[in-house]
DNA sequence: CATGAATGAGCATTCATTCAT
DNA sequence: CATGAATGAATGCTCATTCAT
């Protein structure tokens, strides 16, 4: 029977995970803030208050560890595409959740640019990577397939080609931070989306 | 006289540029192979032919090798956005130069998406690529404006929030390289922007 | 009643030993495949299919495992010493003996090797060997004495001098694996202590 | 130009080698001091007096500089087999060379044997230490077929055997130091086989 | 300008050993 | 008896940087 996290004899405070999470929150953390460049498993150990040789006790090697990330990164991103309610809404939904995950979680999309930068070197995380995108791709496009057959978007619209837009427009605006620093450019380029998608009157202004 | 390049005892032929001009050259292309994860100074001199001591005679610390870099990137990007005509013939121009320039040279946009993603760390970078942002955003809002007055877009379009959303699309899709794999979705992305600008028919069909 | 090994969870069918000889043997057997230098206690609790931690509880410190190893070892190879006969048979069959053995079971000579060098640093091992290499010096010299009396050797052989050439020439034969590629001299080397001891005519060859 | 030892700023003093050199002397000294078991690259360092970045300047991988060091030590013992004079005599003064030089460089032989256990691992060192072996064996064969031809020795007598049996002898003498401790065994040896070489009279002793 | 040699700080990984359960 | 988890102390190797020539 493992230790419970109570009989341990670290002091440091951690919420009731176990040892293995911990580091694989601690790698998540570390590679949002430092990058793959500065991704150190002496730091990620020291985070999680456990000797170098424990991390590797449970990830022999970082590229284990790594991939452990990777799958953390990809079941937070993946649970921002379910929805409910009717498409258009799910649309705007959509948007707006990542908007929120932005400021919640910005880790999250820190990690995710890493790992599509690093996506072009290593074919695992590339063939992974490109499972999500493909999810992401039909989700969208379903749903703008939907709220065209229900008349909420203009039947000329291809889902396609829209599908194909939104994604690549989010990925530009959330996986690139340099816009972060102009975050009305953000805001414009999503009401842009919306107005484009017939989402929004092209009346509305962000700032009345 | 001091001895030429072309006597210089390296084999290898090289353009008659200056040791200074090659090193950041070698340092670009590594850069787009290896990001800065595999950024190695020593792989860059050698590339270039000289011995390691040469390399920080020229450029003392990496950063500054770094920086010369990011100058000779942001010159390449920014003489894509030159053009002259019509503004819609430019807009045009623009994406079909890019599409051309990814093929031509995929090295440019790895490059901008490594430092992209360090800008989050690096002021300096940030620094620089906010300003070449800046100048992309304005040249293509510009544009649309003109191709506004010239009534050659709806008037109802904002040039604003079409350039955000352009520069954001065009972001996404050339510098995160996960859909390389997936080219057609490149193509709907760029097709649809020009939909959704009016410079593509609806009806105009990638493959009739 | 304690649980008996045959109740043990263990799938890896394992003759009725105790665990701790099942150690033993597993570490007879890297030693003899890895060496001293490659000699690790994780694998021979690993080949054994215990824990690590159930090796520490039978030998606390590797050195004592080692200890055991030596006994072993030489227990294997005094088995070999004793014998029947006339003492010139007993000469010839222990010949044969290590013939056969070097045959049967290599590792013994591997082993012996490890141990004969880290004699050189270790006076414990270098003492149990002594003491084997006593024995055998004795039990050949003895050997060649009473072949002697028995006026199977010339007389003008001096049992102490032969005792040591042969246990010499053994040694370099069997515990220096560098030969094993010609085998033929070992061949060589085992006729000719036998002719130089008379106990093999010289017009003898092996292969007519 | 390399900079002289001279003009090198650190302060141990050595002999006028390269660092190179030293390097593989201090090497070849710790080999024989802990075997390869207790081979340590910052020991060898240290013990030269450079950082250890400096060892893998030269040796990028430690294997290089062990492969240094089997050439320095193979290119010690075969300067050893040159010899002059009536082949009787170039096998006594053999004898005599070897036995000197176990008392003057006791580490090459500790070397060598190392080697020879480690070829039974590397194919690489098996590859060189069979070669030297065989170069010996050749060497010994054909004194004793010369000495043969001159009437030194017995016509009945086997070159080939003769050459396997001395090798054996020495190799089980020399390399095997368990004997060290008795080292009126060595003497024994060294004695019987001159003896049955009929190179020294049977009634000779060492102590009368 | 250019280089060979050298280094300090650090990196992922290994291994025998310990301990609460 | 036996184990999962954890650790301290290395170990071979890397890399940007320095410096005398």
């Amino acid at each position: 029977m493992p230790a419970t996290r109570t009989s341990n004899r670290r002091v440091r405070a951690r919420a009731p995970e176990t040892t293995r999470e911990a580091l694989v929150g601690a790698a998540y953390a570390q590679l949002a803030e430092h990058g793959f460049e500065g991704l150190r498993t002496r730091e990620i150990a020291g985070a999680v208050g456990v000797n170098i040789a424990t991390l590797h006790y449970y990830f022999p090697h970082k590229q284990d560890l790594v991939r452990s990330v990777v799958g953390h990164a990809m079941a937070r991103f993946r649970s921002t595409l379910s929805g409910s309610g009717a498409p258009a809404d799910q649309l705007r939904a959509h948007f707006e959740g990542l908007r929120l995950l932005s400021r919640k979680e910005p880790q999250l999309f820190a990690v995710m640019g890493e790992l599509a930068l690093r996506a072009a070197r290593d074919p695992a995380i590339a063939a992974i990577l490109r499972k999500t995108d493909d999810t992401w791709h039909e989700t969208l496009a379903a749903l703008v397939r939907q709220a065209r057959k229900d008349g909420a978007l203009d039947e000329q619209i291809e889902p396609e080609g829209i599908a194909a837009l939104i994604v690549a427009a989010l990925k530009g605006t959330y996986l690139i931070p340099v816009a972060s620093a102009q975050p009305e450019r953000l805001d414009q380029t999503l009401h842009q989306l919306e107005r484009s998608l017939g989402l929004r009157r092209k009346t509305t202004r962000r700032r009345p």
